[in-house]
DNA sequence: TAATATATGCAAGTAACTTGCATTTATGGT
DNA sequence: ACCATAAATGCAAGTTACTTGCATATATTA
């Protein structure tokens, strides 16, 4: 008897990239698709935790870098001193931070194609990516 | 005989936010206005140095704080593990950023007030501020 | 010019991230 | 199913950006 794994999407994606499939991995790749905001290492190793994966820190590290490097998952930053993490295959879309609390909502279809194309007629600037984050008060904490 | 200060400016910029106008203080926001790209602390520390001030890390650090809480100067978080600053003065702009050589170039009037108004009335964000910025190659490290 | 609030330097501390190396593990070939 | 091997992991130590506490020094104000 067949027993369908779960995470097997997972599994395959990163063999798709010539990563292995450990568990560790597979967490990290599966948790990301659970979560709609993006969230920093320490986040994740508590994450993991709670489904019973014990990771070091430096291993997740060396994994985010390696997801980046691989364009499964980009990096965010925000005004902090430290990275979020997010799935690459999202699409383009931006961030509102609220500074009272934190929260971080989501915002698509940012209409900067046309600044774009400016600054590649203009400037001759090659672009490769942007971020884009609004700072603010979220809709709660205004009241 | 009145002798005209150099950085007269800066001191009464300075005080005007109840901040004392110390050589320190005075040699980085005259700095600041010199720069055309955001500079990190290090920089700064280097060219200080060159105008023989000599400054403690944590005294500048404390002091870009102070400015950034003072809305002298703004925060610019590339894909980096350092903050660069630049004048809050300088018009809203943003940087296009080379990853082949670092350079950063600015630029003006992003039309981005469409997608602005959009977020106040769809999301009710109360945008405070926002972070532009492109990565990507620049003109001359395409060739 | 003296009083005082504030700025600075120094040293120690923290947090995010990296690196080297020995051990373990996923995977492709047999 | 097993073995060989390249790659992944854990641990410890190191680095870098940034913060903090405290004693000393300095800009401002009266």
């Amino acid at each position: 008897m067949v027993v369908l794994q779960k995470n097997h999407d997972c599994s395959a994606e990163l063999r798709e990239v010539s990563l292995k499939a450990t568990p560790i991995r597979i967490g990290v790749l599966s948790l990301l698709e659970e979560t709609t905001s993006p969230i920093d290492i320490a986040t994740i190793l508590k994450e993991l935790k709670k489904k019973k994966i014990v990771a070091d820190p430096a291993t997740v590290f060396r994994i985010m870098n390696s997801f980046v490097e691989k364009n499964l998952v980009r990096e965010i930053h925000f005004r902090e001193d430290k990275t979020r993490y997010e799935l690459a295959s999202k699409d383009d879309h931006h961030h509102l931070l609220c500074q009272e609390c934190g929260a971080i909502e989501d915002i698509s279809d940012c209409h900067i194609e046309g600044l774009e194309k400016e600054i590649i007629t203009k400037k001759h600037f090659l672009i490769k990516s942007h971020s884009l984050e609004f700072f603010g008060i979220c809709k709660n904490c205004q009241k």
